[in-house]
DNA sequence: GCCGATTTGTCCGTATGTATC
DNA sequence: CGATACATACGGACAAATCGG
């Protein structure tokens, strides 16, 4: 049972939307219909059909009506990365296994270079650790994470080599709320060839990443090395 | 002047962060202070707030205030999309000179294959265009584009080559409201090599894009493949 | 083109819940 | 425990876009 009433309303229609209750190009109930549906007040459906328009699912007509465009076929494919899924929900949803090697782990001192690159304050007391990350024995990407020390406490390889945001969620009770991403594509390095299998592929593709928790305090900077094989990155945009 | 209320204040609040008058780990004043300050509803006030979080702005924090996460050094850099930019307006805040070439234009109709791929019905009336895109002389970007025919009349190779978008908003009225993304990585195709000048790297950057306009309709699929040198795509991710 | 009905968009005031301090 | 501050929810009012007669 979701805690919020416009949170039930969204999955609702959300899934009568995938189910094909409501299908592709057709339109919604009008508001006033939904509110007696759901029995709930014009602003909290108003809150639960924005929701579904922020994940491209409907498109909201000034005085026309609520027009689905969310596509059956069109769904997140196979390799996709989206929104803030961790590497081992993707491994879950995709039925594959995930396995992780550590491949240093480190405390230092942020110096200016690093500084500017994370956007961690010079002189943090910082976590640094590299890891090879495989889907069915295959590897996928090269994660190079800072941490800041102060925000995870008795983090340790062996937590590192499993899964560093259970342990962040279940032992420290933090949670990710926010994320920046910057994405780009970049010449591989000898270590990216070294850890994946690159084939004829010269580049690999980059997402760089500032993590911050339920306080604000930005906690992770991640940059992560993917083979291009595979990856897909998918996301919304509206104005 | 802006047509909303929330709008402005957002506008507002925004402007005042990054001229630092709140500044990066600061608290905001809290909702009942600025509903005084802006003379407005708590309601308003919240949505501002809201949409300031949405762009990583700041990170409310429940009982405890509202946290600036903004870091100037962290602002959007120069080679960068984001959110539905056009090429052009890219070009302009960057300050570098944009120009298109068109290098082929033609109706098709939609087959099976091309359908899959783009989330048109079959049967379709399409335009499909092939422009390579240059900054300052130098080669870009190679777009791939595919109009749907009847949500674009009038469109000629002569508009493909200045600006499409200018088009479709200043003509027609009709603007993109919603656009669903992917990013890849892909190998350079001969296409790419001959009209880019990639120099060591053997793979593009890819964005592939379904839009659609305010009626709902999906009227423009776009493969973009991007120059890997200077290309990044920025964006946030909540929840 | 006008007008009224329908439908979504904006805004307000208020009440209550919940997390933090 | 009380005070503070954000989160959720309701109901009502009016504005703006659309559509049919």
């Amino acid at each position: 049972m979701p805690k919020a009433i416009y949170e039930g309303i969204y999955r609702d229609l959300k899934g009568k939307i995938q189910e094909g209750t409501y299908s592709y190009q057709e339109l919604l109930p009008t508001e006033n219909e939904l509110t007696q549906t759901y029995n709930c007040s014009r602003n909290t459906l108003r809150r639960a059909i924005s929701m579904l328009a922020d994940d491209a699912y409907v498109q909201p007509m000034h005085g026309r009506g609520v027009r689905v465009i969310w596509q059956r076929e069109q769904r997140v494919p196979q390799g996709s990365l989206d929104g803030v899924e961790s590497f081992d929900e993707y491994a879950q949803r995709n039925d594959v296994q995930p396995t992780t090697s550590v491949k240093s782990f480190e405390h230092v001192v942020c110096g200016a270079r690093l500084a500017a690159r994370t956007g961690f304050p010079e002189g943090s007391d910082l976590i640094r650790v590299v890891r090879v990350r495989a889907l069915d024995g295959v590897p996928r990407q090269v994660d190079h994470d800072c941490f800041l020390a102060s925000a995870v406490p008795g983090l340790t390889p062996e937590i590192a080599s499993v899964s560093v945001y259970q342990y962040l969620e279940g032992k420290l009770n933090m949670r990710i709320l926010t994320s920046r991403r910057r994405i780009t594509v970049q010449l591989a390095t000898d270590e990216d060839c070294s850890y994946l299998k690159l084939g004829p592929y010269n580049c690999v593709a980059v997402i760089e990443s500032q993590s911050f928790n339920s306080a604000g305090i930005m906690f992770e900077y991640t940059q992560v090395r993917h083979h291009p094989e595979e990856f897909s990155y998918n996301t919304v945009s509206r104005r």
